[in-house]
RNA sequence: GCGCCUGUAGCUCAGUGGAUUAGAGCAUCGGCCUCCGGAGCCGAGGGUCGGAGGUUCGAAUCCUCUCAGGCGCGCCA
């Protein structure tokens, strides 16, 4: 085809293009020029309110400025018709000839002409899972690994440096009730009666390290009093829990963190009076009533709050503080914290610390990952850490595999309530929507033997002709692969992984039923080598896209 | 009582920086296997977007009120 400029891939040549006619109307071309994907095939194959947004500051009627704008186009090679419309939308739809060229390109390129650089560099810290070493992690903690775990992916992919980090809350009461509970549980196995601590962990995996215990230490710890050994049982037990926890996270298949930090060694590096002396110097740290308290009421939050005890013990809040002055210390462009919703309320306090800080809150950002509701046989099943009644995530991957679990996680926006039903997950039928995007994948893996076993090339598309793919169905397909960097780029600037999740599904239905309705392999080979070519490009992304959730793309399923 | 989240088709959920007839999957009903994988495809029915006001040329989307569900409101972690 005639290039008038040098194509790179969609969004950047209709920017390019644009810009060059902005300029050319005397407009500054920092002017921000927004690419959309337009709700329906009508209003054309990708869209601009570029007009709708300068309408103020030229005084002139959106619409009349979208026609300016069009008008003045010169570099018209790429479109097929340029239209303004609605309140001043400018819409396009490409020529054929463009469609094959960035076919082309993803066949050729792959990766490279999918992303968009926004990230640019810049240091991102994500926190995410963080749950207390107290018990294997749970089905809930299993969504948050999955958003988490997606979040910092699409990052990465978005010219972001991702730091992956987890908070081990390895000091205070819970983990005091840990040992107290194992040691409780290990006298009743030597068959002393122990109390068991009121507010003890009852699950099953108490009974097993309890046990565990035995095995190792023997009878060393038999019948002496909690207070005596407190210190070794619990250090013992909080080790175990943390390695289970590990081997969870193992299990689920997602990238390992790339940081643990341990709030037990803020209080020895004395990071957390530091960090109060540092309140304090800034003004915003006073006593009353025998305590210590944060001037939280100064910033977001509704009152203050206690950071040392009128007992003279830190509050969690305390070391709180410490951990996220750490995350200011150590210099990130942005901060993400990825909380369970019932930690809402704890917003507005860690949001007035970062200000007492001095810290530019538009850069750190909570997201909160709602609740998981359970079902058995459709009924709602209560989960309780203390009383050990709960689906354990390893439990979940065995019951509908890791793949599965993370794909329906990502079903949802986070912060919606996301109903698991452990018996419709598990069937493996529709309701599962992961087999239906990996199906499209391992069907064009099958097509690929299918061609190689007639003989025919899959991969060289520079030695095919492209324009033999004139069905609806086919341009419709590529046009579908084309705004894929558009749906990555939205995502990761939304911080919302589940848009990839519903493009996948979109992208899979047109495969499949592209397929149905036209054989890829026929006796015409050229004809053949061009579609292999689509499905080619089509594999390229369903893979990328999977990868980027954590979803494996097998073979064959 | 206060705060946050949610309320869209029978069910589970997208869509919420305002563009015309509101989308998907499941379920229901009806079709498609001499043919590259039927975990698939094609089609049909099904919604006063919880309710009421308001802003607007235009609202599922913004504002106010209201109802329902969930979760939080400790000198616990």
């Amino acid at each position: 085809m005639k290039r008038c400029l040098n194509l790179v891939f969609m969004k950047k040549d209709i920017i390019s293009i644009l810009r060059i006619t902005l300029t050319s109307l005397g407009i500054s071309p920092d002017q921000h020029i927004e690419i959309e994907i337009p709700r329906e095939q009508t209003f054309g194959d990708i869209s601009t309110p570029v007009a709708m947004g300068m309408a103020k500051g030229l005084k002139k009627p959106p619409k009349n400025i979208a026609e300016e704008i069009v008008a003045s186009i010169k570099d018209k090679t790429i479109f097929e018709t340029i239209a303004v419309a609605g309140p001043g939308f400018i819409n396009f739809t490409f020529t054929k000839e463009y469609l094959y060229a960035s076919l082309q390109r993803i066949c050729e390129q792959g990766k490279a002409v999918l992303r968009e650089n926004i990230g640019n560099g810049m240091r991102v810290l994500v926190e995410y899972v963080s749950a207390n070493p107290t018990g294997p992690l749970h089905i809930g903690h299993a969504r948050g690994a999955a958003v988490g775990n997606a979040l910092c992916n699409l990052l990465e992919e978005s010219g972001f440096r991702v730091e992956r980090e987890y908070y081990i809350n390895d000091a205070g009461r819970q983990i005091t009730l840990l040992g107290a509970s194992v040691h409780a549980r290990y006298q009743q196995l030597l068959g002393i009666t122990a109390e068991f601590p009121d507010e003890g962990y009852r699950g099953q995996y108490i009974d097993d390290e309890a046990a565990a215990l035995l095995r190792q230490a023997q009878e060393k710890y038999k019948n002496l009093p909690f207070h005596e050994c407190e210190h070794e049982i619990t250090e013992w037990s909080y080790k175990r829990m943390l390695d289970l926890i590990k081997e969870d996270i193992s299990t689920f298949d997602i990238q390992n963190f790339s940081s643990w930090i341990s709030e037990k060694k803020l209080y020895e590096n004395r990071a957390v009076s530091q960090a109060i002396q540092t309140l304090k110097h800034n003004g915003y740290i006073y006593e009353k009533d025998g305590a210590v308290w944060f001037r939280s009421s100064e910033f977001e939050d509704d009152k203050d709050r206690v950071v040392i005890k009128s007992d003279g013990e830190y509050t969690y809040f305390a070391s709180d503080i410490a951990y996220h002055k750490a995350k200011l210390d150590r210099k990130f462009d942005i901060i993400i914290d990825i909380w369970g919703a019932d930690h809402h309320g704890y917003i507005p306090r860690i949001n007035s610390v970062m200000k007492a800080f001095g810290y530019d809150i538009s850069h750190f950002r909570i997201i909160l990952v709602q609740m998981v509701s359970l079902l058995k046989h459709g009924i709602p099943f209560q989960m309780s850490k203390r009383a050990g009644t709960f689906i354990t995530l390893s439990e979940v991957v065995n019951l509908v595999g890791a793949d599965n679990a993370k794909f329906i996680f990502l079903t949802r926006k986070s912060d919606s309530h996301l109903e698991f039903d452990i018996d419709v997950i598990s069937s493996q039928s529709a309701d599962n929507p992961v087999y239906y995007v990996q199906y499209a994948h391992a069907r064009i893996n099958s097509i690929f033997e299918h061609a190689h076993k007639k003989g025919i090339r899959v991969h060289d598309t520079s030695e095919h002709d492209l324009s033999l793919l004139s069905a609806k169905e086919e341009l419709d397909l590529i046009k579908k692969l084309l705004v894929y960097p558009l749906i990555l780029e939205g995502a990761a600037r939304a911080f919302e992984p589940h848009r990839i999740t519903f493009y996948l599904q979109e992208l899979a239905r047109m495969f499949h039923s592209y397929y149905h309705k036209y054989k890829v392999i026929t006796d015409q080979k050229e004809l053949s080598a061009a579609r292999l070519a689509l499905c080619y490009a089509t594999k390229i992304i369903l893979i990328d896209a999977l990868s980027i959730l954590g979803v494996t793309a097998p073979d064959k399923m």
